[in-house]
DNA sequence: GAGTAGCTGATTGTATACAAAAAAACCAAC
DNA sequence: GTTGGTTTTTTTGTATACAATCAGCTACTC
């Protein structure tokens, strides 16, 4: 027991400040994102532990600032849980990034650096070979990054952590909502718009991304009909017959 | 040793869930935003258990919260600190405000239930009172709670957790740079703009909330010119000099 | 006397033991 | 076979013990 995390962290590209719990929240939230973990699937703090090697201290910290991030739902006594957010939720945090993002995407085109255009550039080919290969998991965790990465260029903390939020909740969102065949938020407009910013031009960039929003938001409409595990939902049709 | 908390939850309005953490949060909580905890003061977690009677384990869940959302900031192994914004940084945070706001207001319009409207009114009235008894901590709380209401009405959870946290560290910025004399962001404007919503006039809404918020930004100039303890800021002027 | 190395006390980080709560299994009655 | 309650087991919540780290001090070197 208590072998040492060693470094998984190396699994993917992102940087790591190599205390435990980063490494856990990490692990476990990149997991979710890349859909290897379920909506919903309950979180046996326990059972992370022996995976991690670490104590259910550690597995702690990471779940509760996952909760806090909303991409886990942490029930009181009951333990965590993967979030799956409702049609309804989906819409309001989709609602949420219109905000943030056209105000990131404003910001960003007004302090962009040059290398980090070029940063960006080498994400979007990232995240396009991901999908090229197969690999829907990565691909929208990368998609992901590029919203962050346009946050980070936006320079403004607050912000930045709202956006790491609500991006990470549309990529469940887009997981759970996108099945199979249809190809998602797609790259090709990622391209786009890095071209609209390095142009300066915020009215083409805000229009892109917007419409970027609709796509997800489109998907939502067309599941709108499907089953749901929300019994009060299933059965509204009855309320007050009795 | 370990007499429970008791009721100290009664101390002011607010609706609790009774779990331990969430009390010691919320005494925190309000004691940085009443200013009884001045801005880089250590949060030693003994001491602090020791206060509310409970363990490190729930002083830590409590501070870690806090430190999500920025009001305290916790450094790897130096403990926390309650949060000082630099100006720059509160500058970001208004500047944030100001986005998330207008997209508030304007959904707080469309969404409001004329018995929130009611409450909101006596929210300012409570505010009122306080300021009128000198209790000025008390005062910018309940004006923070003002806004948090305001998202409450509308109607989209993620916009208010981010709302919560930058009304948090904008009472802080309040607190930390509105010295003294001056009335801060008064309540005044909270009717006006409890009368714009009612009257669903978004534009005018709008324009007040801007307003009110540049009341906040103003502050931040006049003390511009004072002391800092950024080093590089203070000798910014000798850059390249050598 | 300035600067550095090592020591000491205090504080945070992590693991673990135990208590409390919830879930599961079980059994009885109908 | 299903319902209702009781016991057992699992899982979470909290306190605490110990390890690792840091800040401040002393003493030593140059």
């Amino acid at each position: 027991m208590n072998q040492p995390l060693q470094k998984i962290s190396t699994e993917n590209g992102r940087k790591t400040t190599g205390t435990q719990d980063e490494l856990v929240y990490a692990h476990i939230f990149d997991a979710i994102l890349e859909q290897r973990l379920a909506p919903g699937t309950k979180l046996n703090e326990e059972s992370l532990g022996e995976i991690f090697g670490v104590s259910r201290t550690i597995i702690r910290r990471a779940l509760s600032r996952l909760g806090h991030e909303q991409v886990v739902v942490l029930r009181p006594n009951r333990g965590a849980v993967v979030a799956s957010p409702s049609i309804e939720e989906a819409r309001q945090i989709v609602f949420a990034r219109r905000i943030v993002e056209k105000a990131v995407t404003e910001l960003a085109i007004e302090n962009a650096q040059p290398a980090q255009l070029v940063q960006m550039k080498q994400l979007v080919v990232d995240e396009q070979s991901c999908f090229a290969r197969g690999d829907r998991g990565a691909g929208i965790r990368l998609s992901g990054e590029f919203h962050l990465q346009l946050a980070i260029m936006a320079n403004n903390p607050p912000l930045l952590s709202f956006q790491r939020s609500l991006v990470s909740q549309c990529s469940l969102i887009i997981a759970q909502y996108e099945s199979g065949g249809k190809s998602h938020c797609s790259y090709d407009e990622h391209f786009e718009l890095i071209d609209a910013i390095e142009q300066r031009d915020k009215q083409k960039a805000v229009r892109l991304m917007m419409h970027h929003l609709d796509h997800i938001e489109h998907k939502l409409s067309l599941d709108e009909t499907g089953a749901s595990d929300d019994l009060h939902a299933v059965f509204s049709n009855v309320v007050g017959k009795k």
